[in-house]
RNA sequence: GGGGAGGUAGCUCAGCCGGUCAGAGCAGAGGACUCAUAAUCCUUCGGUCGUGGGUUCGAGCCCCACCCUCCCCA
C-alpha cells in the first residue's frame, strides 16, 4: 500500500461504553480532540473529528437487563440522557457521533470481517479459560486468583480484581502473533506512531515478548454484531468497538468518503487502552490491507489527592459541577493549561478556582473589560486611528507574531498546554503594555489623542489575536469578545479567523464599535 | 522477578542533545498605579534539583547502587 497524501485531519476519541454516565476523564479526552481539532480548523484545513458511543458486549447486557430493560433501550436512554449532554455541556464541536448499534457501523463491521475472513486472517478454534465481564477481557490463567472478602469463592482476576467466569466455546481467533515483526517495524519507522514516549516504551516491550492470537468472537451470548459467516457468533466487543474508526467515515458503506479520511491522524487514547490502539488495531488493519492511523496519542491519568480519580474512591470531581461554576470555557481551558498532555496530572477544585481568578478573571477577562471601557470612555465606543507604532507598540506586535508560531507548533507537537502558554504571553505583555504606557494618564494631556488613539488600538489589536487564537479552547468567551470589539462586520465570523493571519496587524478598521459586555470570567464568589 | 515513567522552591509544574540550568505560575512580603472584574504593574522571600558514590575541565541533565511513588509485564 502506497501512503497517500492526507486530504482530512481526521481525529478520534474512544468511543464510550455506555454502562454507566460519563466523568471527568470521558470530558477531558473529548475537550482536548476538540481544542486540537478546532484549532486545525482555523488553520483552514479539512478536518473530521469523530466521538462516540460502544454499546455492545456482555457489561451492557447485564447492565440493562439488572435494569429491566432491553441493551438497546438501556443503550438509547443513557445516550439521550448522558452522553448527548455532555457533549453541549462542554461545548465540543464533533462532526459525527457513532452509536456502534447503528446501521453503518454493522454494515462497515461486517465487511471488515468478512474482508479479514476472505484474507485468511481469521480461523476457527476453541476457547477454554476466565473471562472478565467487568473488563471484558479474557485473562490469562496467570492472572487468575481466589477471591476474598465479598469475592469469596469467586475467582478474581489479578489486573483489576474483577470477577472471571470460565468460559469454553468456540471461537474465531485474530492470527494477531503473525504480525510482531510488522508491528515493531512500523513502531521502528514511525516513532510517532505511537506517543508519548512511555506509552511508546510499554508497547514496544509488550510486542518484543511475543504476541498470542487474538480470540475474537462469542457465542454463548447474542447482544453484539453477529460474525458474517457464521451466526451462531457475535464479534468480541473489543475487536468490533475499534472498528468504529473506519465504519463511521464510510467503510463498507461508502467508498470515497472513507477513501477520504483514512487513515486517521491521531486517535486519542487514555493510556489503559493505549495497547488497543498501538497493536491489535494496527495488526487488524494490516491483515484488512489498510493503511495504519498516522498516531495513537495516549493521554495520562488525572490525580486527585495523588490517587487516580475513580467512583469507587469518591473522589471524582463531576464535569457537570466544574461547568455549572466556572462554565465550560474554564473547564476547557483548566484541563488544557494545567496538564501536560501525555502525563498524569494533579486537579483539585481549589486549583480550578485558583486558575480560573488568577488567569481568566484577572488576567484575560479583566484586560477585555479595560480596553473596551477606555474606548469607550475616551473615544465614545468607537475605534479611532492609530499614529505611528513606538518600539512599545512593536514589542507587542513582536510577541504576538512568536506566540502564534509558538503556539501552532505546540499544536502540532499535541501539546496544548504549550500552546497556552505561548498565547499567554500575549495576555501578560498587553496587561504590562497598558499599565506602562498608561492612557488614562496620556488621555489628560493636551494636544495627546493620536498617541491616546495608538496606544488603545495596539491593545484592541491585541484582544482580536487573543479573541482568535484561544477560540478553540474557549468558544464562548471569545464569541462575547469578538463581538465586544465589533469585529464581526469588518473581519467575519470568529471561527473563519486563520491563525495564519492572526499576527497581521491594523484588521479592526477605524470607526469599529467597540461596546463593553458583560465580564468575560466574572468572579466567583464562595 | 524483569521493564518503564517519575521524585526540582510551601503548592502545581518547565528544564531538548551535559557548560547563565537553578526556572515559571500560584501562594507569602513590600511598593507603584487607578483604565479595569477589590482587577493591573514592579520588587522581593524561597530550592545542597530523592540519597550515596562515580565519569568529566564542568551534571537535575551521563554511569552505578539504594530509597519512595505510579504503571506495564511475569
Amino acid at each position: 500500500m502506497k501512503p497517500v497524501p492526507d486530504q482530512t485531519f481526521y481525529v478520534t476519541t474512544p468511543i464510550y461504553y455506555v454502562n454507566d454516565a460519563p466523568h471527568i476523564g470521558h470530558g477531558y479526552t473529548t475537550v482536548m480532540g476538540d481544542i486540537i481539532t478546532r484549532w486545525h480548523r482555523q488553520r483552514g484545513e479539512d478536518v473530521w473529528y469523530l466521538t462516540g458511543t460502544d454499546e455492545h458486549g456482555l457489561k451492557v447486557l447485564r447492565k440493562a437487563e439488572q435494569n429491566g430493560m432491553t441493551p438497546q433501550e438501556w443503550a438509547d436512554r443513557l445516550i439521550e440522557t448522558e452522553w448527548m449532554p455532555l457533549l453541549e455541556t462542554i461545548d465540543v464541536a464533533n462532526d459525527d457521533f457513532i452509536r456502534t448499534t447503528e446501521e453503518r457501523h454493522l454494515v462497515g463491521s461486517k465487511a471488515f470481517w468478512q474482508d479479514l475472513y476472505d484474507r485468511g486472517a481469521v480461523y476457527k478454534g476453541e476457547f477454554s479459560g476466565w473471562y472478565s465481564v467487568g473488563a471484558e477481557e479474557f485473562v490469562g490463567d496467570d492472572d487468575v486468583l481466589d477471591g476474598e472478602g465479598e469475592d469469596e469463592g469467586f475467582k478474581v482476576s489479578a489486573l483489576d480484581g474483577s470477577r472471571l467466569e470460565h468460559v469454553t466455546e468456540e471461537n474465531y481467533f485474530f492470527k494477531l502473533s503473525e504480525y510482531q515483526q510488522a508491528l515493531l517495524d512500523l513502531y521502528e519507522q514511525n516513532p510517532d506512531f505511537i506517543q508519548p514516549a512511555s506509552a511508546r516504551n510499554e508497547v514496544i516491550s509488550f510486542v518484543q515478548r511475543g504476541l498470542k492470537d487474538l480470540s475474537m468472537s462469542r457465542s454463548t451470548f447474542d447482544w453484539g454484531i453477529q460474525v458474517p459467516w457464521d451466526e451462531k457468533h457475535v464479534m468480541y466487543v473489543w475487536i468490533e468497538a475499534l472498528l468504529n474508526y473506519v465504519t463511521a467515515i464510510g467503510y463498507g458503506t461508502d467508498q470515497d468518503a472513507f477513501e477520504k479520511r483514512w487513515p486517521a491522524s491521531i486517535h486519542l487514547v487514555g493510556k489503559d487502552i493505549a495497547r488497543f490502539h498501538a497493536v491489535i488495531w494496527p495488526a487488524m488493519l494490516m491483515a484488512a490491507g489498510q493503511p495504519v492511523p498516522h498516531q495513537v496519542f495516549a493521554h495520562g491519568w488525572l490525580l486527585v489527592g495523588g490517587q487516580k480519580m475513580s467512583k469507587s474512591k469518591a473522589n471524582g470531581i463531576r464535569p457537570d459541577e466544574i461547568v455549572g461554576t466556572f462554565g465550560s470555557d474554564a473547564y476547557r481551558y483548566y484541563f488544557a493549561r494545567a496538564i501536560t498532555f501525555g502525563s498524569d496530572g494533579s486537579i483539585s477544585w481549589e486549583d480550578i478556582h485558583a486558575r480560573y481568578h488568577a488567569e481568566l478573571a484577572n488576567g484575560f477577562g479583566n484586560l477585555a473589560s479595560r480596553v473596551a471601557s477606555m474606548i469607550g470612555s475616551y473615544f465614545d465606543g468607537s475605534l479611532p486611528a492609530a499614529g505611528e507604532l513606538t518600539d512599545a507598540e512593536q514589542r507587542v506586535v513582536g510577541t504576538i507574531e512568536s506566540a502564534v508560531a509558538d503556539a501552532d507548533a505546540a499544536i502540532e507537537a499535541v501539546a496544548p498546554q504549550d500552546a497556552l502558554a505561548a498565547i499567554w504571553r500575549v495576555v501578560d505583555e498587553l496587561n504590562g503594555y497598558l499599565t506602562e504606557q498608561a492612557p488614562w494618564k496620556v488621555a489628560k494631556e493636551e494636544g495627546q489623542r493620536e498617541r491616546l488613539a495608538t496606544i488603545l488600538v495596539t491593545a484592541a489589536e491585541g484582544l482580536r489575536a487573543l479573541a482568535v487564537l484561544l477560540n478553540p479552547v474557549m468558544p464562548k468567551a471569545c464569541a462575547s469578545l469578538w463581538e465586544s470589539l465589533g469585529a464581526e462586520p469588518a473581519l467575519g465570523n470568529l471561527a473563519d479567523q486563520r491563525i495564519a493571519d492572526v499576527a497581521r496587524w491594523g484588521q479592526l478598521p477605524e470607526g469599529t464599535t467597540i461596546t463593553k459586555v458583560p465580564s468575560l470570567f466574572p468572579r466567583i464568589e464562595t
